[in-house]
DNA sequence: CTGTTAGCGCATTCAT
DNA sequence: ATGAATGCGCTAACAG
């Protein structure tokens, strides 16, 4: 591997002025810049990025925090920043914290040794404060955080819920049920409280309707179950992610509840994976790939010092209906 | 952040003695030891990773390349990889490639730059020469090279394609199709082989019962809609992947073809989507995770010059019977 | 416009 | 057993 001292020899110019046409940084002569390109063309040069980190504190990459990239609603996510981390000529470091606070702080801790330039977090049980001693660049993707400093990136969670819940009203259902994401995760609080502004107002309304499902499949298809068994008058769920939708509309299948017909069901996000269940998953699609990519560009313009527009972006939903709704 | 001079001073030491006890390298006095060990714990201190990469020219990260972290078979090996990776104190970059040679190289430059220790490749366009001139460790997984110098780990394709081709055979199947992945991908030849070692022998086989429908499921269900219409006869197929074959269920779903009664269909990889699907998917199922696992074990070995003691393992496939074939 | 030089933080001879 | 000095490769004053 050639160093800048072997191009600066070759060209017959100092280390110094090597680095300058390399960053762009300072004067240099047309025909001195002519001489050390060709060199570095010639010795097939390229910049020792680790050196270079060592001076400038920067390491042109990122951490990407998320519960679990298996879970089918992270990988999209995942692949909007590395693509834009690529194409800024960013490197992201994937990290899988399993909602455990401790996880994301060794994590972080590790990370800050190799001087990673910034985080983007799409997990955090991490506390406002807990961020700002981060002391670098950070936006947080589909959670929330209780601070007006961290700059954030979600969807209307709350507006998506109500739209939900609206259609399932309209379509003739009586009584709704809400599978509940984790409480104290921002996303799941908010798409409850849109279930709660349209559901609140019907007569039917009780709070035993809404059950703890936890994001999860199994556990929503347990809870559905107990859940229809108490009601069994109860003809549309509203579920806070696909994930346990997908799991509301197995406990159907196996009590021979039949879908949309006797029970239709709602989810939330729009990963592929309601549209291979059968019937296709009605739901509240995120922009997840463009929630990525923004998370990712507003990372890069924090890091490189360049303004941000706004500290607070709520992308819009979208409410497709599929099979697991439409009554013709 | 404290540095190590900062350590040795408050310790009283030099600061070669301090990196002594960090690296557990050379004699050190064992109250001096005490020492420095408290002056670290006071200062807080940590080591840079960078200044010690720049001596070092190991940097404790390996990069992860996969076609697309978005395609579900990989975030479980991307899992397993990172888990282990954490273990051992690596630090995993994930890289997409999109199976672009071009891409592949762009990568693997940019993490050399970065003094990366070593790579898993999950998706390789690349010839064994061009994996050579890496000159770092590597380990290919789930792909071949033609190499018997660079370590891999796959499973069991042909045996598992034999048998899956063999259960639609016993389950009374008189034609059976096969979807075929990407042409050079050695997975998808080995699969296809381990159909034809079974099928050939069949009178009712002949080479246009096999199409090819890339690893991907939009593909797949045209290809299979096709395939249907020419040959109406066909009451079995075994997919390259699960993605195909739930391409192909889709395919015979919109045909009104009911499955598993007219139409037995199995699939390969064992991903989640299989069980989510109704009927619930037949398949050859990889041990994903133990290969991800596996590969980031060898590759911790080779980075630490430990010994392998095998360049080569191929871990063993299960049939797992499910609704797209069992008819009691 | 260009060269010299001092860090960046740590590992590692080479002495002692 | 420990310290002083040098190098890793690059950036950024500072001087010219």
């Amino acid at each position: 591997m050639a160093t800048i001292r072997d191009v600066s020899k070759l060209a017959g110019v100092s280390v110094a002025t090597v680095s300058r046409v390399l960053n762009r940084s300072g004067y240099v002569h047309e025909e001195t810049e002519r001489k050390v390109l060709k060199a570095i063309k010639t010795l097939n040069y390229t910049p020792n990025f680790v050196a270079r980190s060592l001076s400038n504190k920067r390491t042109s990459t990122i951490g990407l925090m998320v519960p679990d990239i298996t879970n089918p609603f992270f990988p999209e996510l995942a692949r909007a920043v590395e693509d834009v981390m690529q194409l800024y000529g960013y490197t992201t470091i994937l990290g899988n914290s399993d909602e455990s606070a401790q996880k994301e702080k060794q994590y972080i801790a590790a990370l800050k040794q190799r001087y990673i330039d910034g985080f983007i977090l799409a997990s955090t049980a991490l506390t406002a404060d807990e961020v700002h001693t981060f002391d670098m660049p950070v936006v947080v993707l589909d959670r929330a955080i209780l601070s007006d400093k961290v700059p954030m990136v979600t969807s209307k969670n709350r507006e998506g819920a109500r739209k939900a819940t609206e259609l399932l009203l309209a379509q003739g259902c009586r009584k709704i049920a809400h599978l509940r994401g984790p409480v104290q995760l921002m996303n799941a609080d908010e798409r409850c409280r849109g279930y709660l502004d349209v559901a609140e107002r019907e007569e039917w309304f009780h709070s035993g309707l809404i059950v703890p499902g936890n994001y999860d499949m199994k556990r929503a298809t347990e809870a559905t179950l107990t859940l229809l068994k108490e009601y069994p008058d109860i003809d549309g769920i509203f579920a806070g992610n696909d994930t346990m939708a997908i799991g509301a509309m197995r406990a159907a299948q196996t009590l021979g509840i039949s879908i949309p017909e006797n029970l239709a069901i709602i989810g939330f996000d729009g990963i592929a994976m309601g549209e291979i269940v059968y019937p296709e998953l009605t739901t509240v699609a995120q922009p997840i790939y463009d929630m990525g990519a923004l998370a990712a560009r507003m990372l890069i313009k924090m890091i490189e010092r360049q303004p941000l527009d706004s500290l607070y972006y709520e992308l819009d939903v979208q409410l497709i209906e599929r099979g697991t709704t439409r009554r013709v």
